[in-house]
DNA sequence: TTAAATCCTACCACTTAGGTGGGAATAAGT
DNA sequence: ACTTATTCCCACCTAAGTGGTAGGATTTAA
């Protein structure tokens, strides 16, 4: 598993928001009910999200929390590099390049490489809003014929 | 961090059992030692390879494992899978296909869903022997223009 | 003043990761 | 028959990560 609860949560979370977009702010347990889910966990979740920038929140009655940006400019990937640490999906590929002191001679190294290049390209492709709208031939495929095998 | 050292091991010793390729049978000391690491631990990765049916093996002295077929026939995706159980990316995609309760009304579950395809897809792409010839451009991609940036 | 909300710091049970250790069974060479 | 090299099998272990829960302090609108 690459992707824990946290990182689940935490785009749905994020979904939540945009879908609910107002002028007013949603509180976290407004969002835990509609979702299903333990408020008290979601509270640490969204602490990440908050803290990360990617929210605005206001404390005291009547407080919640906000898109800090428009659904369309956050990309699936920063939503889950941001709650989860990285996406890599090898220990071998780190967010700042290659880690690994066999790197020079490792003859599996660009298959992670390359791997984990798919992986970045998929999830930096796709917003929020993608999301919001159901657009499934951006997430799953159909789109770029001579590559539908690929 | 989804392929732990089980899967990325599995795949050093058939990369390894690729190259050193004859009529002999290649012992785990002599594999462990190549590639240093842990002979115990191998021990119980090659285990899952050989009951897998990916591998030939010979008891005794002068025994040891080989390819069960050749480099070419073996997909990246089947070893690992075979080793780490599962490459689903969370745990709402299942190797039978989807499991949640949720799933109808999910909204991120085609993302989820596009993912595991484009995982699933890049890694049945890649053989042992396509490793063994660093085939870069099949790694790394470059080699289909127009999606480049996907 | 009160109620509703975020914020903060512990804690905790369970599972997985990444091994190690000991020995039995098998087969080739002498 | 013996020795040695090998696979095979099972039990165990430590550390870290997962998926939460508990309790309260702080802030703010009404």
């Amino acid at each position: 598993m690459m992707v824990s609860t946290k990182g689940r949560y935490a785009l749905t979370v994020m979904v939540d928001l945009a879908k609910h977009t107002g002028e007013d702010y949603i509180s976290l347990a407004d969002i835990a009910e509609r979702e299903n889910l333990s408020m008290k966990y979601l509270e640490s979740i969204i602490s990440i999200l908050n803290k990360g920038g990617m929210l605005n929140s206001a404390r005291g009655k009547n407080g919640g929390y906000k898109l800090a940006k428009s659904p369309e400019e956050y990309t699936i990937n920063e939503i889950l590099i941001l709650t989860e640490g990285s996406l890599a999906p090898v220990n071998c590929i780190m967010q700042d390049g290659v880690q690994c002191d066999k790197a020079a001679t490792c003859s599996t190294l660009p298959l992670w490489a390359g791997l984990d290049k798919v992986i970045d390209t998929y999830l930096g492709g796709i917003t929020l809003q993608d999301i919001i709208d159901g657009n499934r031939k951006k997430m799953l495929g159909d789109y770029c014929g001579q590559c539908a095998q690929l």
